[in-house]
DNA sequence: CCGAGATAGTAAAGTTACTTTACTAAATTA
DNA sequence: TAATTTAGTAAAGTAACTTTACTATCTCGG
């Protein structure tokens, strides 16, 4: 009898199972999606309680001077609708303004009401606890060679993006 | 005249917005979503155009004598009916199928078809390269210890979660 | 300077990946 | 064995988008 046809597809597939905890991937998100909890937890604590998170995403990518619609649209990554929609609803909660643009009557400019800039500056101060939990768990020694390997490995592994 | 009140407020901000792109969330989120853009498109070059993230996400954590839906969401942090419904999905797709559990009527349990478990080795394989990929963007020599930090963050990190 | 695109934004509906609410059937426990 | 818990399903709702379709304005080549 074929003395190791079933158990020997089972041993492999465990095997499998047992290594699949191992790539980086995991722990990565994991940091990730805890990094991103624990911002919102501060703002929350902070009173900020009407945000979600692509909103509270959002709101620190404009310019002092205002920025336009399209503009946000590209640093994000979304599409003009997905940041008109978001702009609305930060428009109805009080963190941003649409005026607009005295040099193109197409456009409007987004900028941030008082609100909005107590906003980003309240977010720094939690960004910056954050960072520095961070390097504490880390080890600070060795915190910014670490930081720097993260932004290096975000920045190739994006590059190799395209290459599908 | 007051010589710094609006001049300053404007370079408060810009030294807030410069400062942002510095805690260590950016990359960490950069770094994550990269990496499962990239595995996406491993599964795709294979052929496994089908599935989308939350589906290729799931499957791996099927055990090898199958797992109940109530086992499936607490593994993932979601609701059973979450779960459910991927299932339903993936059992059209033909990964899974669902049977009942003879120990308890009101049971079903979830378990690889042949497809299903090609998948699981397929996706191994495509992880491993990744990881090694990462591995050489890093360095070879600090690899190990740079998993380990990462490893230890999320830990941690996760921890803090509750505090709020 | 004028008509053919291109561009800025909005509107509305569709999609994905969930959750909440509500339920049935089976098991456990008092 | 009645009361409660647990496993799962059903249906509708929600968040964060995208796709499709449209209007208003700008730019540029002839």
């Amino acid at each position: 009898m074929a003395r190791r046809s079933k158990s020997e597809e089972q041993q492999e597939l465990e095997a499998l199972q047992a290594a699949q905890v191992d790539h980086l991937g995991v722990p990565l998100w994991r940091a990730a999606r805890a990094y991103v909890a624990l911002m919102m937890a501060g703002y929350r604590r902070l009173g900020y309680d009407d945000l979600t998170e692509s909103h509270s995403g959002l709101l620190p990518h404009l310019d002092i001077g205002g920025t336009r619609i399209t503009a946000l649209a590209e640093r994000a990554g979304l599409t003009k609708q997905a940041i008109g929609q978001m702009v609305t609803d930060l428009e109805g909660l009080g963190y941003v303004s649409r005026a607009p643009d005295p040099d193109d009557a197409r456009a409007k400019i987004v900028r941030y009401t008082a609100k909005g800039r107590q906003f980003v500056r309240d977010g720094q101060v939690i960004k910056q606890d954050l960072h520095a939990r961070c390097g504490d768990i880390v080890g600070g020694a060795e915190f910014a060679a670490f930081a720097a390997r993260i932004e290096h490995l975000a920045d190739t592994l994006e590059e190799d993006d395209g290459g599908s």
